[in-house]
DNA sequence: TTGACATAATTAGCCACCTAACTATAATGA
DNA sequence: TCATTATAGTTAGGTGGCTAATTATGTCAA
């Protein structure tokens, strides 16, 4: 993944503005620094995953799974919630049920429809896995306080709304 | 790219935290959200920039030789900024050039090396894009008060600088 | 001087995602 | 009833990122 390292400075930021009348420079160093922060997090996450001999993209079909209390969904509901296409949650469920951590159960009342099922190995993955995902973000995040996670929050909230916006003219 | 569409509730979240007693729930609910409030803004990102024609790894390729005073850098530097490798630095410097928004020219210091510079048409691509660009992101934080864009800059500062503890364990 | 090592860029081949097209099944309505 | 449309899942083929190996060049110490 493409992973931002150098933010522009100040002056650098100026110089753009100048240039084109339409930046708002403190705009564009939160969200550069939104988006730095975001890939760096999700770099250590994979690396954190990779030593469990995992990818991201199983490992959430996994959580997505342990979410529902019957450990169960279908392929089209694991796509839409991981916002990847129903043709890529195949390979995804592929991988994973080569390494028996999911199964795929028919169904009979539609036959178009599978069951995606968590086993027993797939839990213990998680199990495995989650205790020191859980510390790393605990750590992570300890520098935290209360108010200022509610703040993240409030603040991520404004610009997912905002983002509504951004499609404005097609 | 991946793009989580479902965040957990406060329900499951809390049952996750007492299957695991590592969890911390208000620190799971940022992290979470700060993930995907980032891949939803990269993902817009993406749309706007292909209506240029451009993709994103190329367009930050361009920004970064903007940045330049002589609009001139070199493969190797411009893969530490972006945070790819050097192979991947070469398909996209294959691509911009193809299309004649970059130039490699050679160094007789050391001929090894090849400075990349931006050509009139690479600043003519970016006059076109970034106003665009620009427009599109101000309109996304104009929710945002002035205080609210330092505390999230803040925030996230001690969010990267808790990272250094991510990897703490090997 | 020259052998060992470091560095710059590229090439080759892998993997996870994508789009588009396909098969099979279900639902709908004239 | 049965043609049309919608839906579930998969397959086929493309793309952008990766790692590892390769080529070429520079650096440095014995």
């Amino acid at each position: 993944m493409l992973q931002l390292r150098d933010l522009p400075t100040q002056e650098v930021l100026e110089r753009f503005a100048q240039r084109y009348p339409e930046a708002d420079v403190t705009a564009i160093a939160s969200f550069l620094m939104l988006l730095r922060v975001a890939t760096d997090l999700s770099v250590a996450l994979d690396a954190c995953l990779s030593k469990h001999d995992l990818l991201q993209g199983r490992w959430w079909v996994l959580i997505l799974l342990l979410r529902e209390t019957d450990l169960t969904s279908t392929p089209s509901v694991l796509a839409e919630k991981l916002g990847v296409t129903r043709a890529t949650m195949t390979g995804l469920l592929d991988g994973l049920e080569q390494g028996g951590l999911v199964q795929r159960v028919s169904v009979p009342q539609d036959r178009r429809s599978v069951k995606i099922k968590l086993t027993p190995a797939g839990q213990a993955k998680l199990d495995d896995v989650m205790p020191d995902y859980y510390t790393r973000l605990r750590l992570c995040m300890q520098g935290l306080t209360a108010k200022q996670r509610q703040d993240l929050q409030a603040i991520l909230g404004v610009i997912d709304h905002g983002m509504s916006a951004w499609d404005f003219n097609q």
